[in-house]
RNA sequence: GGGGCGGUAGCUCAGCCGGUCAGAGCAGUGGACUCAUAAUCCAUCGGUCACGGGUUCAAGUCCCGUCCGCCCUACCA
């Protein structure tokens, strides 16, 4: 049924200044397995993930490295964002930066035709500007200045002084849009997820939308307004673009239409900008809008938002470094309903890890590798006449295949996970009921043992594919183990328990070995 | 000031339109078992569902108010 549909899934580019901490790799890690588990399902499916590289903050870090806004972009790029995709494991299909020329020719293309269909406006705008956030802010988002930026204003954000600026500007008649939005919400509810972040944008919107400043003067570092150079594109204007750019807008039409609309993954933290600008510019340019903006919550550690500026960020190394990246990936997709804030800690991360990946999963495939080795000389055994409780097996896998899929159709990956493991935990007892190692010491119940081997041997293998898109590596390594024919990322996962079993099995080392805590 | 979300067992959280909804996992306790990564399985302890009212035959579940936490947004100045 999933046949031939197409699927495009997207995360916000990282803005290449920032320091990647594991909310960055929480919403990659959340994307990439959406995407991982429809192109299994035989979905044309692309992931599309990038770098915001242009705005007077990358400028003035540039310029104080010595370095220009380019050359600062590249080393960090290549150091820092790159790496991370890396480091949890992301199986992207494209990565677009803001500078390529890809971006910054159509962006300019689009720019173009709203002005030339009369949706920007040149004027004036004076207020006060935080460099550190690129944008301008209310006097309720000022503080006065203490210490060495006595008697200035400061961002409550930054705490650095903001400045005073007077520009031309051209602005976006975003005003326009405010009841086609209304009608776009209403007639899609599900095109802002979840209803949190739904009724958010229901009442922000309905509180009447001003026109957007979209341009800036007073610095160079960014792209072009084609029609007046001595302007660049607001960043933000310029960074939602990208989601069409990287598709072909403007250059390549049969990919743009086979790849956009798409899914966007963000977190809640830039809601307003996908849920009602992007949307809004798509208007006005007659693009589609997109299938969606899915706001994910924030990682609470001791109970505050995670950030860097308190010195609770946390780099996702510190945690592959020990546990794995699947484990990362499991963790945050399997500990947090997607869509609403979570918790993060140490210990509970160590508490699952070992409860759930080391003694449930992994601790599984270790038992039934290593019966079917030691009973059937590594023989994958057939199964004979079916009991009662093997039928059941059957169903739950069954039952996991069908729910875990239909839980990611709607973005519930978190109730995906749950599903799958009802049959961990069903294999689990079904081994412990049966008692193969009771059967083997009993030649006349040969056929017995067998059956029951068999038969948890293809819930593990159903388990493989069911789980491959949240733990790759593991899977990859107990799909061999199985002996089962080509990779396990070929499999349809949307027919996980209709996968093809092998004929030997081979040694499989422990998918997630005991963390000795040294500390 | 306006708005959004949340406050349920030690911990992390499920509980859709009101009627076995008082739950799950982990932790704790007791027992069984040995194929396996000292793993697994079973049983069990544990909560006045933030607080106060109200509607109802019936309310974590709806309404009003209060307190607390987080977030968005405004303004007097």
């Amino acid at each position: 049924m999933a046949d031939a549909s197409s699927f495009s899934v997207t995360t916000p580019i990282f803005y290449v200044n920032d320091v990647p901490h594991i909310g960055h790799a929480y919403t990659e890690v959340a994307t990439d397995v959406l995407a991982r588990w429809h192109r299994q399902a035989g979905d044309d499916t692309w992931m599309l993930t990038g770098t915001d590289e242009h705005g007077q903050k990358i400028l003035r870090t540039a310029t104080a490295n010595g370095v220009t806004p380019k050359e600062w972009a590249d080393k960090l790029v290549a150091e820092a964002w790159v790496p991370l995709l890396e480091t949890v494991d992301i199986a992207n299909d494209d990565f677009i930066r803001t500078t390529e020329d890809r971006h910054e020719t159509n962006v300019q293309k689009f720019l173009q035709k709203l002005y030339d269909d009369g949706h920007i406006y040149t004027g004036e705008y004076e207020g006060y500007y935080c460099v550190g956030c690129e944008e301008y802010k209310q006097q309720s988002e000022l503080l006065p200045g203490e210490g060495e930026y006595e008697g200035q204003l400061v961002c409550a954000i930054h705490s650095k002084p903001v400045e005073l600026l007077h520009e031309k500007n051209y602005f976006f008649r975003m005003s326009a849009f405010a009841e086609q939005l209304l009608a776009l919400y209403e007639e899609r509810p599900d095109f802002v997820q979840p209803e949190s972040a739904r009724n958010e944008v229901l009442s922000f919107v309905r509180s009447g939308l001003a026109d957007l400043s979209i341009s800036r003067s007073t610095f160079d570092w960014g792209v072009k307004v084609p029609w007046d150079d001595s302007h660049v594109v607001y960043v933000w204007f310029d960074a939602l673009l990208n989601y069409i750019t990287a598709v072909g807008y403007g250059q390549d039409d049969a990919e743009f239409t086979r790849r956009w609309p798409a899914q966007h993954i963000i977190g809640k933290d830039i809601l307003r900008f996908h849920a009602v600008i992007w949307p809004a510019m798509l208007m006005a340019a007659g693009v589609d809008v997109p299938r969606g903006v899915f706001a994910h919550g924030w990682l609470l550690v001791g109970g505050e938002k995670m950030s860097k500026s308190k010195l609770t960020g946390i780099a996702p190394e510190q945690i592959t470094e020990t546990f794995g990246s699947d484990a990362f990936r499991y963790y945050f997709l399997s500990a947090i309903n997607f869509g609403q804030d979570g918790s993060f800690s140490w210990e509970d991360l160590a508490a699952r890890y070992q409860a759930e990946l080391a003694n449930g999963f992994g601790n599984l495939a270790s038992r039934v590798v290593a019966m079917i080795t030691r009973y059937c000389g590594g023989v994958v055994p057939a199964a004979a006449e079916l009991s009662a409780a093997d039928h059941e097996i059957a169903s739950i896998e069954q039952r996991a295949t069908d729910a875990s899929w239909a839980a990611v159709e709607r973005l519930a990956v978190h109730d995906a996970i749950a599903a799958t493991w009802e049959l961990v935990d069903a294999l689990n007892g079904y081994l412990t009921v049966e008692e193969p190692w009771t059967l083997a010491k009993d030649p006349h119940q040969r056929a017995r043992l067998e059956t029951v081997l068999a038969t948890a041997y293809h819930g593990l293998g159903t388990l493989a594919v069911l789980l491959s898109p949240v733990l790759p590596k593991a899977t990859a390594k107990l799909w061999t183990a199985l002996g089962a024919p080509g990779t396990v990322q070929e499999q349809r996962i949307d027919r996980a328990n209709e996968w093809t079993l092998g004929e030997r099995v081979s040694p499989l080392e422990a998918l997630f070995p005991r963390i000795e805590v040294a500390e």
